[in-house]
DNA sequence: GCATTGCGAAACTACCGCGTATCGAAACTT
DNA sequence: AAGTTTCGATACGCGGTAGTTTCGCAATGC
């Protein structure tokens, strides 16, 4: 936003505060993370929590969607590191960072747009995914096309539909698991052993 | 609510309309399979909706949360039969059932309650579940585990994995997928064929 | 007929969020 | 020192919702 041109005439007054700007997108992060809703999240909530006034926010974005915008923007998910030697200890990495991240702050903040405002927000969902879904979709596609390609997955895999029973299943246990009992530490394990090898004798 | 005993003196005056009391719920389930929040649900708009005066309401419920739970009550699952003689033919029915009811509005209504709203209101969440969720994961289970008892299904399955991969997937493709692809027709078979049969050659 | 209760509509108070405007103070440039 | 811009705080008008009350009318039992 505010480039910094080095050498080039400052604007004359009082600089933009970085730190206000980074409390505001914190406590928007923040809220949403928690369980609200885009609509639910008000400027003044976000304006209180910051300890900003509201002026401060205003100046900087036109309305709620374009600061949540720029507060999605600014979440980077980093990727766990698919360089595996085998096509099971990949998928496992995969569903085990998914299963850790479950309780990252940032990545509930991700699971619970993606999940309930595609509908009312079609822009921001859209965004969202490609920011922040999308490349991790990518990287396991990629695993799983390479393990059709050397072999280690029978040709006629349908990648597609081995995604969804991989990665559904690990939302199924971190997002809609009946009972508040910890999830087992191996459950990735399992996961990639019970998918890869079938339910058939 | 109104019990009406048989024999018992009626009570005085003009009774109460069940065709409002019907229009009212009606209304509240349709807003809520349309996407809505149940904050963004007001009474208001439930009354408009329903062409029934805010009084008449707040005479039977005591608010918002008591009516949603009133409704959400009235929503009964029908399960799909599964007495198929393979375990395999029962999964592809109930995985078709989930597919083919990703467009039904009672079935809408359920998935965007059970998915968004389980943090906000957790006491709804709850007893929604028991109504509308676990008879079915039940279903399935049992056709699982019969599975294994005879033996159609490896001795060491995990039947909470296999639920989890089964329906995470059909869930993953009916409510996250990226594009607006109609899905394949024989996507249940897929799944249920690919699960069942692991991904190693 | 009369009392009682429910009906839809409307008005009412109370509250909350939005987006704007204004204030004195603070932080910069020149 | 003068000028400019941002700061947090506060107040405003507007619109929307909650929950209550009042109105005139409808439906029932006695």
């Amino acid at each position: 936003m505010v480039t910094d041109q080095v050498g080039t005439a400052r604007t004359p007054g009082r600089p933009r505060s970085e730190k206000a700007e980074k409390a505001i997108i914190e406590a928007t992060i923040d809220m949403i993370a928690e369980g609200a809703t885009v609509s639910e999240v008000s400027i003044e909530a976000i304006a209180a929590r910051a300890g900003v006034g509201k002026t401060t926010i205003y100046r900087r974005w036109s309305g709620k969607e374009d600061l949540v915008l720029d507060a999605l923007a600014s979440l980077k998910a980093p990727l766990p590191a698919l360089d595996a030697p085998t096509v099971r200890e990949n998928v496992v990495r995969y569903l085990a960072a998914m299963q850790h991240e479950s309780h990252n702050r940032r990545t509930r903040c991700i699971m619970n747009i993606a999940m309930s405002e595609s509908e009312r927000f079609p822009h921001l969902a859209e965004r969202f995914r490609e920011i922040a879904i999308k490349p991790r979709r990518e990287a396991l596609r990629s695993v799983l096309q390479q393990g059709v390609a050397s072999g280690e997955l029978r040709p006629d895999t349908d990648v597609e539909v081995a995604m969804a029973s991989l990665t559904g299943a690990m939302l199924f246990f971190t997002k809609w698991r009946d009972n508040d009992d910890p999830l087992p530490a191996d459950l990735a394990d399992r996961i990639a052993d019970q998918v890869l090898s079938g339910l058939r004798p």
